[in-house]
DNA sequence: CTGTTAGCGCATTCAC
DNA sequence: GTGAATGCGCTAACAG
């Protein structure tokens, strides 16, 4: 049906030559009347160039990957990961340049992940829901693009990165605890080996040290594996005392509150709950969370306005930048 | 760094001619040795093949588009979707295909999809979450690019598809309730643009008339917009007979539970809620919800399976297939 | 089994 | 301002 139509039928019936098309088109040099024919040309025969032949002759491709090296599976639960790709995705699209999810093969993340990398072509990486263990630094540094993070890079690698303020997100909703008088806060944080886990620790102990409290315990857990309830439970259960809780995301902190009712005690009365993220679970669960709220479609944007502008004007913008997070009070504390 | 090597270099480092060489690579025939001479240059040189070359001179990208003409905020929040995304991308890698989300501009997602679709040079395309007024029919008539469907296609649009037996969901979540004497199963739904939501209505039609009984009264709601506890709320203030809903996701159904606790109604006594999916919300709320879960992962397989037979084999594999869901008992209903 | 040749569709020198 | 020529890196006939 659609036979693909080339420049050079186009350049034919514009009655010019194929690097006139070609100008008139790209927007080199060309005469108006050139410019006009080939438009209505292109208009007419439904012209859209072939990607790979473009592709091959600028030795680019505008197009940018954004990676998580890890299972879609994994990825999709973050609440706001559609959210942040949205806004990556409409900051790049008005860039021309065009968004490329890496999605890996769950058998094999972190391999598919670098055949992707390997045989995609792309101009640029964005590196979003880094996990510090999961070797992909090698990598990255092989590859020599321009690549940036949302989300703090590994330490030792010194790529531009914006993030949202995660020792402050864990400050102040630890602050929002020990300020009403709590004074066995206990934290459950996802997988350590994520930045943004180890930086609201950071605050929740900064938030401590300046009330002169001593830290609860803690639990450590991946944010997607293990059965959050059952973890808040144990902790509950090895510690009477704690009459507060600060989870590191919604879901963790849904966990707490089953483990709290199952226990007897109320929430708020008897233990506060924190959760983090803000997400639409934050309002299902009863008593509606508070949560700390990221601002995360401009974090999306940030970031990929640091690929874009690198791809585009030659040079990194300024970074790191760190966006504030917010405390959004419900009802849990 | 690292610059691009060539098949040339290849060629030359193993002393054979560049077309050996690609044969050589690509399984053609070739000898023992020169095999093994061009694998051996391979690993040294770290050469990887450039994508767009071998596209242009194939006439093809080995390439599918996995299309949602949605913003990626709609698409993300579905539940299942990055299990359904995952088994897609194995079952395609599998196949030596390369799985492309094509991300939307949430400031215009479906002109930006037609765009994605236009310049993207895909093999084939799978179109998964699609509603029925998205207007991409058209397009996807235009591209003549082999195209199979995750959820019945539109009306009129005789394409291949798996889907799971949204009837039969519906049908089973109906019928466990009117089996425990309920009488006013209400029935919140999503918007009734997507077969999904036609067909589970059509399975709770269904078991009313087999059992004798009137169905109650009903809201739509888009999946994503409007507040699910607002609506149900409205639902029971306009009818104090309700004693059960059928919601037709487990947000829905939370906001059901919700607007349950307002209105001072005990659920499951007074009232009986089932969701749909399966999801995580179901053992996020209390009390933890019955609902319908599906065989994601197998849907996804079975839609990837579709285009890649296509793909690989030129025909298409046995169509439609539909995927029969499960009842979870827990405690709302 | 191998090398030579000729494109794939486009951008981009370079003369004119 | 324009066109002819050249090449991007690879595959696929085609002879040998």
């Amino acid at each position: 049906m659609t036979e693909p139509v080339t420049l050079d039928q186009v350049a034919r019936a514009a009655g010019v030559s194929r690097s006139t098309a070609s100008r008139a088109i790209n927007g080199g040099v060309a005469s108006k009347q050139a410019i006009a024919a080939v438009a209505r040309a292109v208009a007419e025969l439904g012209f859209v160039p072939n990607r790979a032949a473009r592709t091959l002759a600028r030795q680019r491709t505008d197009q940018v990957a954004i990676v998580a090296p890890e299972s879609p599976t994994a990825i999709f639960v973050d609440p706001f990961i559609g959210v942040v790709i949205a806004a990556v995705a409409h900051c790049l699209w008005q860039a021309g340049l065009q968004p490329q999810l890496a999605l890996a093969d769950p058998a094999d993340p972190v391999a598919s992940t670098k055949r992707f990398l390997h045989h995609s072509n792309v101009d640029g990486i964005l590196v979003v829901h880094f996990h510090h263990d999961s070797c992909l630094e090698a990598l990255l540094g092989e590859l020599d693009l321009p690549i940036a993070f949302l989300g703090r890079p590994p330490a030792g690698v010194a790529a531009p990165y914006v993030d949202a303020d995660n020792v402050q997100g864990g400050y102040v909703a630890t602050k929002h605890l020990l300020d009403q008088g709590r004074r066995h806060v206990a934290s459950i944080s996802g997988s350590l080996t994520r930045s943004a886990a180890v930086d609201r620790r950071a605050g929740y102990l900064r938030a401590h040290r300046e009330a002169g409290v001593e830290p609860g315990p803690a639990i450590e857990l991946d944010f997607q594996f293990g059965a959050p309830g059952a973890a808040a439970a144990r902790l509950l259960a090895g510690d009477p005392n704690i009459d507060a809780i600060f989870a590191q995301s919604d879901s963790l902190a849904a966990g707490a509150l089953q483990a709290a009712a199952a226990a007897g005690r109320r929430v708020p009365e008897d233990i506060a709950v924190v959760g983090y993220d803000d997400s639409a679970t934050a309002v299902q669960v009863f008593p509606n969370l508070t949560t700390v709220a990221q601002p995360v479609a401009a974090l999306g944007s940030a970031a990929a306005g640091l690929i874009a502008d690198r791809l585009r004007h030659g040079r990194w913008g300024e970074w790191p930048r760190l966006f504030p997070t917010e405390l959004v009070i419900r009802q849990s504390a």
